[in-house]
DNA sequence: TCCAAAATGGAGTGTATACTCAAAATATCG
DNA sequence: CGATATTTTGAGTATACACTCCATTTTGGA
């Protein structure tokens, strides 16, 4: 028999508190108890839903991931200007999961497993930053794409990070500069 | 009377280990038994010394802190290149220090006391590259001076961090093409 | 050499954590 | 409605953690 509706309810608010505590609290104060206590459920039906605790940051992070790019089907014709502006109004417009997505990756200097996951996910960025850069400027050679796509990817997400510890920083301004001094 | 040298050395044998274990498996995996286990040491003579883990988690960034830029005393005449010559070779020739710097201020996200501690470190640092920029082009304005140092020292840090989750991450190339573009 | 101060060993405390379990409640469908 | 699969409850377990306590040992100056 299939998934009571129920069930499928209670995953949801799972998911949701997760994703709530991981950008107020970080991965740190996300505990089982804090989960069940914000999505009114408790440990017996999380671990209904969930194997463990690693699969729901799991799944929130896959989450985060996703969406700090555009669409993927668009990689082959997109610009550093979307890829740039992606990310800005990510940050801008999506505060929680970007907080997710910055706070999972600095966590994930401890946990190779979310490390492996993290670092897969930044090369195959960067390489779409360099396909976007070669677009732009064909006599580029692919090594110079390469690193100036990891200059780029490395300021932005510094920025990023530098506005995680400070909410009143502003990313986006900076963000637009440190790409417009990129070319 | 005095404290005896037997303290003074296990004092640093547990700053040596606090050290060692956050540069390998960062805050998470340093707990006290970690620690006390690594200096040689039971936990009653940890607690004869620290007050609390906190305290040598606290002087050892300070220590971190301190190794990331040149001397303070050179602050007023110190160039672009040296402060940056000084990230590289803090991360190249003190890469456990290095990895402290980055794991401690990534973990900071969570724990606001070494936040604060970790974003005043970061103003202050940012307006020494300011200031160097402005000595490099008086024409700069100061709100650009600070925009940009900002922006450079976005960039550093970002593939600081990139060489945390990958030590094979070539810090020292992409660290210099951003300051030469950044600069 | 003696003695008070300092340092040590190591068992013990309280608390928070991830996770389990079985009985009870509830949903779905024929 | 009745049978069965799914979900929920909530107390319970095992473990790891930071930290305490104090009897014992070591230190170093007088």
């Amino acid at each position: 028999m299939a998934r009571y509706q129920t069930g499928i309810r209670t995953e949801a608010a799972i998911v949701d508190a997760t994703r709530a505590l991981l950008a107020d609290v970080g991965v740190e104060g996300t505990t089982v108890k804090a989960i069940c206590d914000r999505a009114d459920v408790q440990a017996g039906s999380f671990y209904n839903v969930f194997s463990s605790k690693e699969q729901v940051l799991i799944q929130v992070a896959r989450e985060a991931i996703q969406a700090v790019g555009p669409d993927p089907s668009l990689a082959a014709t997109e610009t550093l200007d979307e890829l740039v502006g992606a990310y800005i109004s990510f940050v801008v417009d999506e505060s929680p999961l970007a907080r997710v997505y910055l706070q999972m990756a600095a966590s994930s200097t401890t946990s190779s497993s979310v490390a492996r996951r993290y670092l897969r996910h930044h090369v195959q960025r960067a390489g779409r930053f360099a396909d976007a850069m070669v677009r732009a400027d064909p006599h580029l050679t692919a090594e110079d794409a390469a690193v100036g796509a990891e200059v780029l990817l490395g300021a932005l997400d510094g920025l990023a990070f530098r506005w995680l510890l400070d909410d009143m920083f502003e990313f986006a301004k900076h963000a637009r500069i440190a790409a417009e001094r990129y070319g």
